[in-house]
DNA sequence: TTGAAAGCGCTAACAG
DNA sequence: CTGTTAGCGCTTTCAA
């Protein structure tokens, strides 16, 4: 077990071995000035010799600027969230930022307080924020006026510098695909919303009525499958309900998995729809129909345009993706 | 748009308005000398009113301890992953630390070197490293020597502090019952390993051993569940194989669904067992039999290793968890 | 208990 | 181009 620490070297360290000032050090660090290529030469080989490594809490107080960002979310390993945490931290590093997480557990005010002190204390150069569910819209708002914060999304909303992923429109294709197959009316099961109502059902919800057919109402599931599998069994017994949106890919498998226990058949009986295209929608037996939706990507866009927001640059138009949808063996003609 | 900078309330702010001098301030901060009762309530009373937050580069840089821990993975949205991340950062963040999270993007030299200077550079207090692959592995020997670190393990090893999941009892338990159930032998699928052998297939290779069966040869995935359905396809083909063993479930579910593309039902006609128990096994049709895998708890675990080993406590005694195997669907006897 | 003084390791002016 | 001089915001001696 060999954790020893080692006296640390610093900058002035290596300034005497190189025999320079230590401004001169610190010039070949961050670039900041030219150093003759003789001294250049004399501080990167002490800088080796040493294994010097400048120390990030030394230089962020002295230059009152950081290069780490702050990733600011509900929520760490669901689908959604861990691959647009993957996105950002992917971008950030390629930009040579260091991310660090803050969870806001819920949207009260001691659990939002504690996460954006979290946050401010390290002064970042800049945060992005989940906006996916209450805690994240309540973070943000307590962010937004202290630090550079770019908000990642499924509605677009002004306000604040955003990327996007438009869930409403690739929401009313997947509705209106169902609608085109026959059934009289789709059905929505809601995952937990960000605020009162989401892309996704709002798309539901729209092309329902452009439709003119009726708006079913709404049932809600946790984040777990398993509550969406005890909507599938009590779906089961209401013959009328033959084609269901519903509010992610999850919940679409717990879904059909608890019409499959009461007996059910999809898409022979019922069609389902998902959201996401999540890694195992294709997988799964029906593969799913859905809206692919690129949260990696997402990530990144949302640090590209904090990105921008940090070097002052034009702040990039209005990030926004469509979901692209898929159509592959849940959703069917209705029984005739 | 309002993304103002307010100009930073320092310590010197609140000690004048308190009246008191800079010292006594971060005494009440840090606790660490006694303040009398009557200027600790007027110190607490200006940090309220002006809003005052420590910087956390300041003290690290006063104090020579930071109070960040680092996360450093080769992975952050794989199921297991994205789980043990959660797990460390829930703990951390319950003990007053902050998550930084590092990603190695490989095991060459050089992504290995990047990551070990970035966690370095922030002087964190201790680091958590997933211990689940190559880069996992490589950053694990580079890190040891400088900072307090703990690993993250499916395999019980010596010479780190580490929490482990024993991944070879339950790949063993799950052999041995296909086994039971009839199966000539148990075909195995592997899943990326983090060294030479993981757990999962030790264990395996010991069941059929012990049980005096053929060793077939192993098959290779990579984690995309796509692969495992072509990898399905191949082995319908092949009458003698009954029975498989996969690295982890949502390899599981691909195989399935690429035996099921290929004609073949499972478990009638072909077992499939899969390792996790990922939220989705239980919903997949068939439902997965699996060995349920907390990687949440061992995060939580690992970070508790790395508590203790801050704190010069007792180092825990080696943390190892026996995940429980789970029966469903997904296995029966060997047709007749 | 409290304040004064002295840095932590680095960058930011400022001369030259 | 380069060195000198001042701090950044905080904690840590050390006396009092």
């Amino acid at each position: 077990m060999v954790t020893r620490r080692e006296k640390t070297v610093t900058i002035s360290d290596v300034a005497r071995v190189a025999g320079v000032s230590v401004p001169t050090v610190s010039r070949v660090i961050t670039g900041a000035a030219r150093v003759s290529d003789d001294k250049r030469r004399r501080v990167l080989d002490a800088i080796a010799s040493l294994g010097y490594r400048p120390s990030a809490a030394a230089q962020t107080l002295a230059s009152k600027r950081s290069n780490v960002i702050g990733i600011v979310t509900g929520n760490t390993s669901r689908y959604g969230y861990a691959e647009a945490i993957r996105g950002v931290e992917e971008a950030a590093r390629a930009n040579g930022y260091l991310s660090f997480i803050v969870v806001v557990e819920t949207a009260e005010p001691d659990d939002v307080t504690a996460a954006t002190d979290a946050v401010l204390r390290q002064s970042p150069a800049g945060v992005v924020v989940l906006k996916f569910d209450p805690p994240g819209v309540a973070a943000l708002a307590a962010l937004q006026q202290h630090v550079p914060v770019v908000a990642l999304s499924g509605v677009p909303e002004s306000g604040v510098p955003q990327a996007v992923l438009d869930e409403s429109h690739a929401a009313a294709a997947l509705t209106r695909h169902l609608l085109g197959l026959g059934h009289r009316t789709v059905h929505h099961v809601r995952v937990p919303p960000s605020g009162k109502e989401d892309g996704r059902t709002s798309g539901w919800r729209r092309a329902l009525l452009e439709a003119g057919v009726d708006v079913p109402p709404v049932r809600d599931v946790s984040w777990d499958p398993a509550t969406a599998r005890e909507i599938g069994r009590d779906l089961a017994a209401e013959p009328d309900v033959t084609a269901v949106f519903c509010g992610n890919d999850e919940t679409a498998m717990g879904l059909i998995r608890g019409l499959h226990d009461a007996g059910k058949r999809v898409p022979e009986d019922v069609s389902v729809a998902g959201f996401d295209d999540h890694p195992l929608a294709a997988m799964f037996l029906p593969a799913l129909t859905t809206a692919r939706q690129d949260f990696a990507e997402l990530g990144r866009h949302g640090l590209a345009q904090l990105q921008a927001l940090l070097t002052g640059a034009q702040p990039l138009a209005l990030d926004t993706v469509d979901p692209p949808v898929v159509v592959r063996e849940s959703t069917g003609p209705v029984a005739s």
